[in-house]
DNA sequence: ATGTCC
């Protein structure tokens, strides 16, 4: 599949037109410069024009700048669907449902941090379980994960893993109430059950960062947000739900390939592209699930914050009032959420598909905390352990883009040519003269995240902001990180 | 991403 018919709408956004491939419903709109989209997999294209053939779809499907080739949608796709008419596919959401990003502020700068660096990390990364397999500390009962399946992060601020302000600052407060355990099977839960407050392996991570004042775009967002010294450090941790989503994601891939295309009467362009009617009764037993893991995910990241805040004031002799560990937001990049979005001029409730791709609300909704009202929400894009991240805010002009805005850099190769091509021995003299110290459970994953294996983060946001979907804030740089 | 193959 060739990109012929792609054409430039505006600086940084493309449309793929309805005449691109038979079968499409909507046009696609891929946000990106010419620099990225010329980087684009053609697969992107083939598979952002497969999602806009599905049953049920609206307005437009989106792929967002950091957009790469996945299991069934790009990852980077963004898809509404009519609550009604139209269908849930886990590919549509990933296998990691609800890996998201979590972003904490402190009160230290780096000067004051930079003595203690290795024995943090080193405290971090003996305190938070990682890599493939890892379990946590809590060994939860059948009945605790649950509760905890049902409640997400409310079920942290019960057990007094959590303050009433991280929730205010989690999307949806940490919990969405829709989950069921029932749609749970035997096998997903008992994975789960022994991994919350893990970090998990590949690009799952905890990094220590600086928000050095030349790399600040927007002061007064950023001081609204909590970062308003030199030099300031922040905390930023990327990981989801772990096996429990994982295995969710894959028994209900297999219940509509076997049942629910027949059932039903749906025909995709892609196997992978299995789904269901949201409104029929495998759909809303997914979607379910799906909640469930969305809040395990909610829960594992608060606890994850629980053991940052503990370490800090151990390592550091500080009482948690000094080194000020407040959440800046913690928002999901793989999920799906009922919404209310204005299609064709008139106001629909859609179920939004966000997989790699960050909501970011304008400034005004009502579904923020009212310190952020003004500002809009604080989107936080992961870059790799080289090349530093993102802090950016949702503006009024997302809503072209169901609001929403990219997740990452997105890689430009496989994990297994990384492995091949990137020489450890450079990789690791170069994080010395960089001043980056990481800890990590394999080495081979230095190679699979080094900082050429991934796009341009910079341009990246920059095709954002061009696209109008987010407003850059301040760029972090890493300096501590531990990872799977 | 993932008890990195049922």
């Amino acid at each position: 599949m060739k990109r012929n018919g792609l054409r430039q709408l505006e600086a940084a956004l493309w449309e793929l037109p309805v005449s691109f491939k038979k079968g499409m419903k909507v046009p696609v709109h891929i946000a990106g410069t010419e620099k990225l989209i010329g980087g684009m997999d053609d697969a992107v294209f083939d598979q952002i024009s497969n999602v806009a053939s599905l049953p049920g779809i609206l307005d437009r499907a989106w792929c967002m700048p950091d957009g790469h080739k996945g299991y069934g949608f790009p990852i980077g796709g963004v898809a509404a669907f009519d609550a009604e008419e139209g269908v849930i596919s886990p590919g549509g959401i990933g296998f990691d449902i609800n890996c998201g990003m979590r972003l904490v502020t402190s009160s230290l700068t780096w000067e004051e941090l930079r003595p203690n660096l290795r024995e943090l990390v080193d405290t971090l990364y003996s305190r938070i379980p990682a890599g493939v397999g890892g379990e946590g500390a809590l060994n939860l009962s059948l009945s605790e994960f649950s509760d905890l399946c049902h409640e997400g992060a409310r079920w942290c601020l019960k057990k007094g893993y959590a303050g009433q302000e991280d929730l205010a600052r989690t999307e949806d407060e940490g919990c969405m109430d829709d989950a069921d355990i029932s749609a749970v099977s035997r096998e997903a839960l008992e994975r789960g059950r022994t991994q919350v407050g893990t970090l998990g392996s590949g690009n799952h991570y905890l990094e220590i960062q600086v928000a050095e004042p030349g790399n600040v775009r927007d002061m007064d967002t950023a001081a609204v947000f909590g970062i308003e010294r030199p030099n300031q450090i922040v905390v930023m941790f990327h990981c989801g739900s772990r096996g429990f989503g994982h295995q969710i994601a894959t028994d209900y891939l297999k219940l509509f390939t076997k049942i629910s295309h027949a059932k039903y009467g749906i025909s995709v362009n892609d196997r992978e592209l299995a789904c269901a009617p949201f409104a029929a009764p495998e759909g809303q037993a997914y979607y379910r699930a799906m909640c469930c893991a969305a809040n395990m995910a909610f829960a594992n990241r608060q606890i994850i914050l629980h053991l940052l805040r503990e370490v800090f004031s151990e390592v550091l002799g500080k009482g948690p009032a000094e080194t000020g560990l407040r959440q800046i937001y913690d928002v999901t990049h793989n999920t799906a959420r009922v919404e209310t979005h204005l299609t064709d001029g008139v106001e629909k409730r859609v179920l939004v598909h966000r997989k790699g791709a960050t909501r970011a609300l304008p400034p005004g909704s009502v579904d923020l905390p009212p310190e952020y009202r003004r500002t809009g929400q604080p989107v936080i894009i992961g870059g790799s352990m080289e090349t530093g991240s993102w802090l950016l805010a949702g503006v009024s002009g997302g809503a072209r883009s169901f609001f929403s805005s990219a997740h990452g850099s997105g890689r430009v190769m496989g994990r297994r040519q990384a492995k091949k091509q990137f020489s450890l021995d450079e990789i690791e003299k170069r994080l010395e003269e960089e001043e980056i110290y990481i800890r990590s459970s394999s080495r081979g994953v230095l190679a699979e995240e080094a900082g050429p294996a991934y796009k341009d983060i910079d341009e990246v946001v920059r095709a954002s902001e061009a696209a109008g979907l987010s407003a850059p804030v301040v760029k972090l740089v890493p300096v501590g990180n531990i990872k799977g």
